[in-house]
RNA sequence: GCGCCUCUAGCUCAAUGGCAGAGCAACGGACUCUUAAUCCGCAGGUUCUGGGUUCGAAUCCCAGGGGGCGCACCA
C-alpha cells in the first residue's frame, strides 16, 4: 500500500452511518432496488467473496454487520488498489449508495473504499471460530472478534451492569467509590492480597470487600449509597471463582432486611429484563423462572423441611454433629453450632433450590456484621436469594451497635491471632464510625459474575470476565 | 494444594508404533449478484519442552510447562 501512496493506517474516517442504522433506515426494500443515498460506514472485514469485475464483502461494526458491493466500474481510484489489497480482519471505511442486490441482500455499492487499518495476523476461520479456552481468554480481542456468542456474553453482561446503576439512581442511590488499597481487609471472610506501599513504608491489602467503607458513608450523612467493586481475593481459582471478581453494594438508611430483598428483587428482575428481554432462564435442563415475587422463607423453617427434624444454633454442638454425620456433611471440631447450622444449609438445603428463593434468618455465628434477631441474640436478620443452587445476592439490617460490633470483631481477631488466615484483626477506625451513630440501616451484596453467568447461561466465570488471571504465557 | 483430561499448520481437526494430512485462512490465477461463493494451482510443521524405550515415536514411558474439568476452601 505505502508503495502506492496509501497509508495503510490514516488518522481518521468520517463515517456517516452504522451498520445498523443503514439498516434500520431501509427494513424492507426490494430486491436491485437503489435508494439515491449516499452513506459512508466503516467496520472489520469479516468475509470476502470475489467474483473479478464485482465482489462482495461484509464488514462489521459494533451495531453488526453491512454488506458492501465493490463492482470493479464504480470504484474510485485509488479503491481499485485497496480492493485488490484486500484481506478479511482489515478495517476498511466504504462510501456508496444504499442499493439492495438481486437476492435483495441490503448493501453499499461502493465508489470509495478506503483502508483504515490492515491486519498483519491471519483472522481465524469464521466458519469454526476460536474454540481453544487458552486462546480465547489470552486472546480476548479474537475472541470477541471472531465468536458470536461471546459477545452476546458480554452484551449481557454490560447491559446489567447498565441497568442495575441505572435502578439505583432512580432510587436516588448515590454511586461512590471508596479504597481499594487499605491498611486492613474487613467485610468479609477471605484471604486478601497484599502489597507494600513504599512511600509509606506499609503493607497494605487489596480489599475483599467495600462494606465497612460503605457503612461509615452513611455515617457521614449518605443516606443511600452504592458501588460496583472489584473486590480481591487471594484463594482458589475455579469455575465459580476468580481471584478478582465484581460485587454491587448498596446501603440505605432507615430500612431493614425486608427493604433488602424488595431492593434486589427489583435490581435483578429489571436487570434480567433489560438485558435478555425475557424474564426466564435455562441452566442445563432446567428452566429457571425469574419472575416476581420470589418467596421468601426462613431459614430454620425450610432446614426442618430437608432435614426433618428442627435444628437451632441454641443447640448443642454434639446433637449438631450428630445431624451433619447423618446427613454426611463434613465439619471441623472448632466449629460452633452456628456454622454447623450454615453447612447444613449450604450443604443439603441449597443444592435443592432451582427458582429464586430468598432464605431469611442466619445464626449470628455466621453473620459477624449483621444486626441480631429481636428476642434471639443467636440468630440475625439477615438474607440470602438463592438461585439454580447457588447464592446470587445476600444482604441484613446492618449491625449499628458498637459495642455488639466491638465484641464480634474481638470473635474474629483471636481467630486470626490463632493463625486463620480469613479472619481480620478488629478494624477500629469502623468500631470509631459507629460509636458516631449510624442509623438503622439495610445493605445488600450482589455478586455480579454470577449473576451474568446465571443470565448469561454460562456456567464458568472466566466467560463472564473479559480478562480473566491466567499464568503468563511462557515467554 | 491433590486427582483426571488435554496440547499436531494462523484457526478447526485427522493420523494409535511405520513417508505428518484435510478443510478454512494465506499466496498465484479465472469469474459482474455472492453471502461457509465456486473452480484451478501453490505453499505451509521445534507434533508444548527436555529426557528415555525402540530398527523406527505425534503415538509408549519419565520429568517439566500451559490450559480445561473435578475435589477441598471460598462468593
Amino acid at each position: 500500500m505505502r508503495e502506492l501512496g496509501e497509508d495503510p493506517y490514516p488518522s481518521r474516517y468520517d463515517r456517516t452511518h452504522t451498520a445498523a442504522a443503514v439498516h434500520g433506515e431501509h427494513p424492507d426494500l426490494a430486491p436491485d432496488s437503489r435508494t439515491g443515498e449516499h452513506v459512508a460506514v466503516a467496520g472489520r472485514v469479516v468475509s470476502v467473496r470475489g467474483h473479478g469485475k464485482l465482489s462482495f464483502a461484509t464488514v462489521r461494526d459494533w451495531t453488526g454487520p453491512i454488506q458492501l458491493m465493490l463492482a470493479i466500474d464504480r470504484l474510485e481510484p485509488p479503491s481499485h488498489e485497496v480492493l485488490a489489497q484486500l484481506d478479511v480482519g482489515d478495517w476498511v471505511g466504504a462510501a456508496g449508495e444504499v442499493v439492495t442486490t438481486r437476492k435483495g441482500e441490503l448493501s453499499v455499492d461502493v465508489t470509495e473504499l478506503r483502508l483504515l487499518s490492515k491486519a498483519l495476523r491471519p483472522i481465524p476461520s469464521s466458519w469454526y471460530g476460536v474454540s481453544d479456552p487458552e486462546t480465547r481468554y489470552r486472546q480476548r480481542e479474537l475472541d470477541l472478534l471472531v465468536n458470536e456468542d461471546s459477545r452476546r456474553i458480554f452484551d449481557v453482561r454490560f447491559k446489567t451492569l447498565a441497568s442495575m446503576r441505572r435502578s439505583l439512581v432512580e432510587l436516588d442511590f448515590l454511586e461512590v467509590d471508596t479504597p481499594i488499597l487499605q491498611p486492613q481487609a474487613g467485610g468479609a471472610l477471605a484471604r486478601p492480597f497484599v502489597t507494600r506501599a513504599n512511600a509509606l513504608d506499609i503493607d497494605l491489602t487489596l480489599r475483599i470487600a467495600p462494606e465497612l467503607y460503605l457503612k461509615r458513608l452513611v455515617v457521614g450523612g449518605y443516606e443511600r449509597v452504592f458501588e460496583i467493586a472489584r473486590n480481591f481475593r487471594n484463594e482458589g481459582i475455579d469455575t465459580r471463582h476468580s481471584p478478582e471478581f465484581t460485587a454491587l453494594e448498596a446501603y440505605r438508611a432507615f430500612g431493614d432486611v425486608n427493604d433488602g430483598m424488595d431492593l434486589t428483587e427489583h435490581l435483578l428482575t429489571t436487570a434480567a429484563t433489560d438485558a435478555l428481554g425475557r424474564s426466564s432462564v435455562t441452566s442445563g435442563e432446567r428452566t429457571i423462572d425469574l419472575s416476581p415475587p420470589w418467596p421468601r422463607r426462613h431459614l430454620l423453617e425450610m432446614l426442618d423441611e430437608v432435614l426433618g427434624r428442627k435444628v437451632h444454633p441454641e443447640m448443642d454442638v454434639v446433637e449438631l454433629r450428630a445431624v451433619c454425620d447423618a446427613h454426611e456433611v463434613a465439619y471441623l471440631e472448632d466449629w460452633g453450632p452456628g456454622k454447623l447450622v450454615f453447612v447444613l444449609y449450604d450443604q443439603v438445603l441449597q443444592p435443592t433450590i432451582v427458582d429464586p428463593v430468598f432464605i431469611v434468618g442466619y445464626p449470628v455465628e455466621v453473620s459477624p456484621l449483621a444486626r441480631h434477631t429481636d428476642g434471639d441474640p443467636t440468630m440475625a436478620d439477615r438474607f440470602e436469594l438463592v438461585i439454580d443452587g447457588k447464592e446470587l445476592a445476600n444482604g441484613y439490617s446492618e449491625l449499628n451497635n458498637p459495642d455488639e460490633q466491638r465484641e464480634r470483631f474481638e470473635t474474629e481477631a483471636r481467630a486470626a491471632a490463632a493463625g486463620d488466615l480469613e479472619s481480620h484483626p478488629a478494624d477500629l477506625a469502623f468500631i470509631r464510625a459507629l460509636e458516631y451513630g449510624l442509623p438503622p440501616t439495610s445493605g445488600i451484596g450482589i455478586g455480579v459474575d454470577r449473576l451474568v453467568m446465571l443470565l448469561g447461561e454460562v456456567s464458568s466465570i472466566r466467560d463472564v470476565i473479559l480478562f480473566p488471571v491466567l499464568r503468563p504465557e511462557a515467554s
